[in-house]
DNA sequence: CGACATGTTGAACCTCATCAACCGACGTGG
DNA sequence: CCACGTCGGTTGATGAGGTTCAACATGTCG
């Protein structure tokens, strides 16, 4: 019926795991739950693979038999009409996981926004060590609970917000996410530069737009000096505050 | 800074819970986790309570003390911009969970859409009894993650839906429901009657439109002969498989 | 009955989509 | 080396889908 479908990506390599503890993820990703004994379990049956951008991860018509944690890249899980509409349903980062807990069919693609290194762990493994490690299992809920919220967050973008307001979030997200990284909390007003992760084509399906009004709407953002652009994906915002208000952000009044 | 605030009811009455095991929702709820030993001890603790339409059960901006089943009754959860534009990002109904484990803050308020019926647990007492019995998690995640799901499900339809396909699918998500509730599953193509939970305005609010383009597109819908509506709340559809259509949902051949 | 809330219908307007041309960067092959 | 095609992005002109504002209809309750 649906000919929109994609394929998954054939897996060109995939290296054992050898230590976990020089891992960059280790302590942020859901194996920070873990303990030494436990985790060295878990890196028994991991395996690391690495994905070019635009390939398939996993897909919403095949089930797929693995679990993975972001080590580096982007990667966005889509969702298609049967006409071929599409919609970013979801970004995710290092030291995100990836793939659906119970149940081997996810409802959207997964596929690789930028250059991709995954650590995967076969399904039947990692759901045994589920069973077996309940804190585990509460972490992949706290996580599964933040996304939750998230994507609420992003109905009220979806379903509310104007275009420049769209622009305005996703770049303002983009850039809490930067500084946040960088060193704990910076204050608020300050200079945030970063690289977008996703070309026009993908920030135009995460914000529900085109890609035209994506560029227009950017370089009205650059002309109103509420950011600077200095190559295509690199983006300076001169006052994170300005910014949120633009938005429609509530900054929750923080010091 | 937000005066877009909204106030938590103020709760009547509640009652002592009796008994579960006349409970309508007893097997569907999270509790349906719990053995009868188990669920005597939340038992203990749970009050019923009553809200009337539009009252505020849970706010965005209160930490609220409880968590709750919906025994009867329509939830809306809803977000604000600061300006006051408002979008649903969630539908509840009985026998939903309503509350957020982990974190006394829910990024949204929790509003009674209809008149509805809770069955509340005290925060402190539930926690305790979720961290002894595991199976309950377990349950809260599943529902989690299903409600992720559905959330995404939603995240396509605001972002890329027209407005006539989004009343389509809001339409044909509440007839499934009311087939799969009545018996089962009946034939894909087959006569389905229900009450809308929701008013224009909250229609509009869910599907990210205005009130006058829902009506619109309502008479639009009944012209075209693929709903019928009796009265402002009562809807018929005469086949289930051509609605779908419309609404650009993909049915996965069932039988 | 009149007042008020909820929903419908009409007309004008505006934001964003569509279609099309264009630009610069990059890679390829003659 | 440069012509060429391609790809990602920008810019412009036009139009449609949905919003806005306003009037009207219907239903409910005192």
């Amino acid at each position: 019926m649906n000919d929109q479908s994609k394929k998954i990506a054939d897996i060109t390599g995939s290296v054992r795991v050898s230590k976990c503890d020089v891992c960059a993820i280790r302590h942020r990703a859901v194996c920070g739950a873990l303990s030494d004994v436990e985790l060295s379990k878990l890196s028994q049956i991991s395996r690391q693979r690495k994905y070019k951008a635009e390939q398939i991860i996993m897909s919403d018509d095949e089930p797929s038999d693995f679990f993975a944690n972001i080590i580096s890249g982007t990667v966005k899980l889509t969702k298609l009409l049967p006409d071929g509409r599409q919609q970013i349903v979801g970004l995710q980062f290092a030291p995100d996981f990836l793939g659906r807990t119970y149940g081997a069919q996810i409802p959207y693609y997964a596929e690789a926004a930028t250059d991709v290194e995954l650590c995967c762990f076969p399904r039947k493994g990692f759901e045994e060590i589920l069973e077996e490690f309940p804190d585990l299992e509460n972490r992949l809920f706290k996580n599964t609970l933040d996304e939750l919220d998230a994507a609420r967050e992003w109905m009220l973008l979806l379903g509310r917000k104007t275009a420049k307001e769209k622009i305005a979030s996703f770049i303002y997200m983009l850039a809490s996410r930067a500084t946040s990284i960088g060193c704990g909390h910076t204050a608020l007003s300050e200079f945030v530069s970063f690289t977008l992760p996703l070309s026009r084509a993908d920030v135009a399906d995460y914000l529900g737009l085109t890609i035209e009004t994506v560029s227009r709407q950017i370089t009205r953002l650059k002309t109103e000096g509420l950011i600077q652009v200095t190559s295509n994906r690199e983006i300076i915002v001169p006052d994170l505050a300005v910014l949120s208000k633009v938005a429609g952000i509530e900054v929750s009044d923080l010091i």
